[in-house]
DNA sequence: CTCTGTTTTAAACACGTGTTTAAAATTGAT
DNA sequence: ATCAATTTTAAACACGTGTTTAAAACAGAG
């Protein structure tokens, strides 16, 4: 947290915060303005409309998502340990930024007619090798036959719905807040060992 | 579709088209109105208010994602057969419904500050003795020693998220809606297979 | 200090929101 | 047909929205 820092950024994160936590629809120019300590016109001086700083923030949001899988997918470690490795970053990642997955899919979602891809996602993941490295461990039959949209949903659904569902699992199963964030630790567990299991056909 | 359909009745239901596909946030009364075909008084002279109207309709919305699971949970199959079936269900149920899972989940996460069960969800699930039936399960053995939280996020997890990523995960894989439709019910099977062999510690 | 360009503010704008009101249309029983 | 109750409508209300305007506060250079 640097303390110097100047008014546009201040506006940008507290935009963040904001968008992330409430959506677009959720929430107004003035909220954004009062959480950043700001007037409601200097975020239109420095943004030009609330559409605007919100495709910024959005942006970011996508990038810093997307880097920590990059990140992983990039070493050269074998597979098996790249995928236990992504998981385990993954639940770290969203311990951190709980509600980063429901707010991209709620924002897509709320737009889609504009279907190109701006953010190139599936480049710059492919560009990492990973799915061609998956190919060659299933031809060396290291690997389930699983084809790779079904394999990339399955790791996601495993990583993300226990985030985006915490209200409704903690209604459901009446935990707080510590209780639930235990549950996870000890959920990310058996997810990897679960679609570690499945994936490359170990039985224990 | 009965076409004798009294007016409330008709708002009602546009009401939960346009909540279920847009948020409570996203939408508003004349938007609802419109749907229905009727004046922007009507709506109010029926239901007091649009969070009347909402409350009355996540309640039903609740109420049907709920029976399903009932159902299933409530015949007397061996175990492994209900969670197999369940899953095929839930499946099918979210073909007809895919967004009713982000409905809930979303607007169960805006009001965050009532966290009392208006809908007694588990006690519904747990008079079907679903969980009794687990626990009996592992202790024959049957089954693998896992806390009913983290069963129950594994299910829901790899049933939910398919469907309320659709858009991000179109995106991503660049596929249209008919080529996700069938990557859907590819899906289901390998997360049948995977829980299945999880849960109860099968090996193939 | 003075002057210029930048940053910040209060106020206003046009419009959409949820909700209400009062009048009109419709219905159904007498 | 008449009349009371119900249903529907158009209009208005107060307020919040995104955005803009014009003036004030500030900054740094001459």
């Amino acid at each position: 947290m640097s303390k110097e820092q100047n008014t546009e950024d201040k506006i940008k994160e507290a935009a963040k915060r904001v968008f992330v936590s409430k959506g677009f629809a959720g929430c107004s120019s003035r909220e954004i303005a009062k959480e950043a300590g700001m007037n409601v016109a200097l975020v239109n001086y420095y943004f030009r409309s609330k559409n605007k700083l919100f495709e910024l923030v959005f942006d970011t949001v996508m990038q810093d998502f997307l880097e920590g899988m990059i990140q992983v997918f990039s070493t050269d470690m074998p597979l098996e340990e790249k995928i236990r490795i992504f998981i385990e970053r993954e639940y770290d990642f969203l311990m951190a930024h709980p509600d980063v997955p429901g707010f991209i899919i709620n924002e897509i979602t709320r737009q889609n007619d504009c279907p190109i891809d701006k953010h190139g996602m599936m480049e710059k993941i492919a560009s990492t090798g990973i799915f061609q490295q998956s190919l060659e461990a299933q031809k060396r039959g290291e690997m389930r036959e699983i084809d790779l949209v079904s394999l990339t949903m399955l790791i996601m659904s495993n990583c993300h719905y226990p985030y985006m569902a915490k209200p409704l699992m903690q209604e459901l199963h009446r935990l707080d807040d510590e209780a639930y964030a235990n549950q996870l630790i000890l959920h990310k567990q058996y997810v990897v060992e679960m679609l570690i299991n499945y994936i490359f056909n170990k039985h224990n």
